[in-house]
RNA sequence: GGUACCGUGGCCGAGUGGCUAGGCGGAGGUCUGCAAAACCUUACACGGCGGUUCGAAUCCGUCCGGUACCUCCA
């Protein structure tokens, strides 16, 4: 394995080269999705960006368990509901069981996913599933003396960790800024001291999700599924986590913490994390309902929205951006997107038109080089980005005779292009929505029709024809080669 | 208040000491019955001020503006 990745690792702030623990295996655990509610743009934008880390580990040749979990239980509600469980309270209000909901959400999910052709994850454990999992990861902590339990919850000693252990290292905060700054939450009375996270909660009568403990009926704390299950399926430690900048304090930081009071040592090579989709330059968030869900990108059905968006529009502006930058939502945005990707498209159909020659006008294998680098460097999808509109020139130049190709060229360039483009960036044409065989066959006859037209220069019913077809959002394009069509 | 991060042309967005980012849009051109599409060419930039340097969008200082985390959040 040649090739040098560099990643960039939140733990020290800087690009690190990548080596796995175990080579050729690779560990990646990544924070999915709380199933409560449809997934917006910055779901959307996690689960691209470590599908593109998982792509392209494959494609160097790891073998990589890809772990992203299910958060189907646990979080807690920190408004007048106290410590009732999220998903607990949306059952209440649809009153439908809590299962229900999971796995509506999930479904919804899970199919989000697949249209953004984001890969699925070698495993996606649920929090439910593994409650006996962090059952005794509380257990070792308690045995390790950095948890405390107090009416039945128990609680992980912060100040105590902190003194063998550093209580902020991956979010680059002091335990005496926290001691200033913690608000008043749920249970504090029971806490020694307020930045103490929950392990394990008892249940109160209004819960509807909860299972027994050694301490209480109850239900496990906020950040011990992914500690628990990452341990369990990829090892101790392993190589890669990811997620939301959001997630990183406190909830990356308690893991951390836990780990390290369970195990003695750090649980994660390298930590990454994706930066957020932003609208005017704020968040999209939940908590700020701001959000506009990834079904109504699809749909175009949204107050901020003037058009539909496809899937793969939205992956190609997502790409667009490297992942540790801010993306700023809009519509202008996303058309340029919509238009840059079809554009590649097309491009990339040409290439089996072109004719060869006997010369050469281009150094493919700077591009390839290029491509590598991007990558290489903390996954650069705009710079690869780049490169894939460089090689479309190519194209174009040499289709219009205005530059050649000779053909061990021509094969090279087509398999860069489509290795890029599909294979590492997973973008591909969207499907047409009719039936492509019956609809082929009645455009070759309408066209051959509008063909005869304008033949007999009767202009009239050649432009009618045109007409007509744009009304059915299909584009009928004239070129030197006869007439093509699209759907717009 | 504490801790980070960011400020690039009309818009989105890479780069991070000297060499074109790229896309969309704009302008000019080629093609065309017209139009569209397509293609080619091209203009427009690094928040303000000061410093380091032969040279800074890129490093340092400072000011201004913005954002994120500190509470569940991708």
């Amino acid at each position: 394995m040649e090739t040098q990745l560099y990643i960039y690792n939140t733990l020290v702030r800087k690009k690190q080269l990548f080596k796995p623990i175990a080579p050729p295996h690779v560990g990646m655990y990544v924070c999915g999705p709380t199933v409560y509610g449809d997934a917006h743009l910055g779901h959307a934008r996690a689960a691209i960006t470590f599908d593109i880390v998982f792509r392209y580990l494959i494609h160097l040749g790891y073998k990589v368990r890809y772990v992203r979990n299910i958060t189907d239980v646990g979080h807690l509600e920190n408004d007048a509901d106290e410590g009732e469980d999220k998903i607990a309270k949306k059952a209440r209000i649809e009153e439908l069981e809590p299962m229900e909901v999971v796995k509506f959400y999930t479904d919804r999910y899970h199919a989000n996913m697949d249209e953004l052709n984001v890969l699925h994850p070698s495993i996606e454990p649920t929090a439910s599933g593994h409650i006996i999992e962090q059952i005794e990861l509380v257990k070792e902590i308690l045995k390790n003396e950095y948890g405390y339990e107090a009416d039945g919850s128990v609680y992980f000693d912060v100040e105590k960790y902190n003194r063998k252990f550093e209580y902020g290292k991956l979010s680059g905060r002091k335990i005496e800024d926290l001691l200033q700054n913690t608000r008043e939450l749920a249970g504090q009375e029971e806490k020694k001291n307020g930045f103490d996270f929950a392990l394990w909660k008892k249940a109160d009568s209004r819960h509807i999700m909860h299972w027994p403990s050694p301490w209480s009926e109850g239900f496990p704390g906020w950040h011990l599924e992914c500690s628990a299950m990452a341990a369990k399926y990829l090892g101790d430690p392993f190589d890669i986590h990811g997620g939301g900048m959001d997630l990183l304090f406190p909830h990356h930081e308690s893991e951390i913490a836990q780990s390290n009071a369970a195990h003695g040592h750090d649980p994660v090579k390298f930590w990454m994390h994706n930066n957020m989709i932003t609208v005017n330059g704020q968040k999209m968030g939940k908590s700020l309902n701001n959000f506009i869900t990834l079904d109504e990108f699809f749909t175009g059905n949204h107050e901020s929205l003037v058009q539909a968006y496809s899937p793969m529009t939205i992956r190609f502006f997502i790409l667009q951006a490297h992942y540790r930058s801010t993306l700023d939502f809009s519509n202008e945005a996303l058309q340029a997107a919509e238009k840059g990707l079809s554009k590649l498209f097309e491009t990339y159909k040409l290439i089996d038109l072109l004719k060869p020659a006997h010369t050469s006008s281009f150094d493919i294998d700077a591009i390839k080089n290029s491509l590598e680098n991007a990558m290489n460097d903390d996954f650069n999808t705009p710079v690869t980005i780049a490169q894939l509109f460089e090689l479309s020139r190519m194209i174009n130049l040499a289709n219009d005779g205005k530059a050649s190709l000779k053909q061990p060229e021509i094969d090279q360039l087509k398999q860069i292009f489509g290795l890029y483009l599909f294979d590492v960036l997973g973008l591909i044409p969207e499907k047409n929505n009719s039936n492509d065989q019956l609809v082929n066959y009645l455009m070759d006859t309408i066209l051959e029709l509008r063909k005869q037209a304008k033949e007999n220069k009767d202009w009239a019913t050649s432009d009618r024809i045109r007409d007509e077809l744009a009304k059915l959002n299909i584009q009928v394009k004239d070129t030197k080669e006869g007439a093509r069509w699209s759907f717009n």
